[in-house]
DNA sequence: TAGACTATGTTAACTTAGTCAACATTAATG
DNA sequence: CATTAATGTTGACTAAGTTAACATAGTCTA
């Protein structure tokens, strides 16, 4: 209990990730994720140099949180399951990932190499499972995968309006596998 | 130039979207568009009763503008890159529109009906295109087609990271016509 | 081991932004 | 014309990100 914490600036992520996974980033701000680890409002500021830096942080552990879950996977469309499971499991994270078009990436070398992992992940996979492909052909496919697994995300995790609230949805989220198969190798 | 403004809401909000489609919802802030419109910060609030509203509004009008342009279109394809276009020609009016889950749209009946009717018009055109398949398998292609051409736009519009910034979303960009086709109904 | 340099925390305060309350003015209505 | 409703303004409050000045702890070297 020293003035000096053990490993603060990993606690102070740790304790971002914890509330963005459960209520969302809006909901994570500097004097909760503080009080919550015991230090002053501003110790953060000797970790890291602006909030972004902790959003780029925890956007680059859900990348690799996907990218060590997705080694266990074998066939193909598992693989695409497995993306989509991560959307539903830590929904708000996968929001930080995914619905955020104002963080410069190139300002977060590491978390541009792991997103990069994530998707060269699909197009290792799919080459794997079409070895005939031409190599253009493969790369699209890829593409069209990598696009529609993360429109699905979206949709499966809007049930409000009157469409996607059907039968189907449910449908899909239970027959993943299935689904993929079906909408990507028709 | 009365103490009352001719239309203060409707200049409001088209201010609001001026600054939104030119630089993001992020940049838009009561002070400026107050200030844009000549009137109190707080004029605002006679006609909004909070920023949200302003925010719903403004998707409200982004899906009435999808759902106008769609009208003109006859081939499925040419269907789904007019809804890549808008993603293309409107980037921050398209994120705020499917980049946002933080929005009760159940709040906004207005804004949730153009919602469901850009999600019927594929699913209509779809039945249109290809009237022998099964009910459900029209259904489920249409989530499919919706996933996917909102996950593409996504990727079309990130042209920083290694993989995507390929020949192949140029390609892409430049056929959509045909990369829908291909990937739709391979 | 003393002194100095660096890392890490704290306090106080500044800034921006959303919002509300009290008041002012214009428009509308009986 | 008088009252009421609608619309604007001023001033202020609050939340949240951030900075500057200061304090303490840890490390490293003379």
């Amino acid at each position: 209990m020293g003035y000096h914490k053990e490993n603060l600036k990993e606690q102070l992520v740790e304790i971002a990730w914890d509330i963005c996974n459960a209520e969302s980033w809006q909901n994570v701000n500097m004097r909760k994720v503080a009080k919550k680890a015991k230090v002053s409002t501003t110790a953060f500021y000797r970790h890291f140099k602006k909030k972004d830096d902790l959003k780029a942080e925890l956007m680059r552990r859900g990348y690799e949180l996907i990218n060590e879950g997705r080694k266990d996977v074998d066939t193909f469309a598992g693989y695409g399951a497995h993306y989509i499971r991560f959307g539903l499991d830590y929904p708000f994270i996968y929001d930080l990932m995914f619905g955020n078009t104002d963080l410069d990436m190139s300002l977060y070398p590491d978390l541009e190499e792991q997103s990069n992992a994530a998707f060269d992940g699909v197009l290792e996979a799919l080459k794997d499972f079409m070895p005939d492909s031409a190599e253009k052909d493969t790369r699209i496919k890829a593409i069209n995968i990598w696009a529609s697994v993360h429109g699905l995300v979206g949709l499966l995790r809007n049930g409000d309006s009157h469409v996607y609230e059907s039968e189907d949805l449910k449908w899909i989220e239970n027959n993943l596998e299935e689904y993929l198969q079906m909408t990507t190798f028709s």
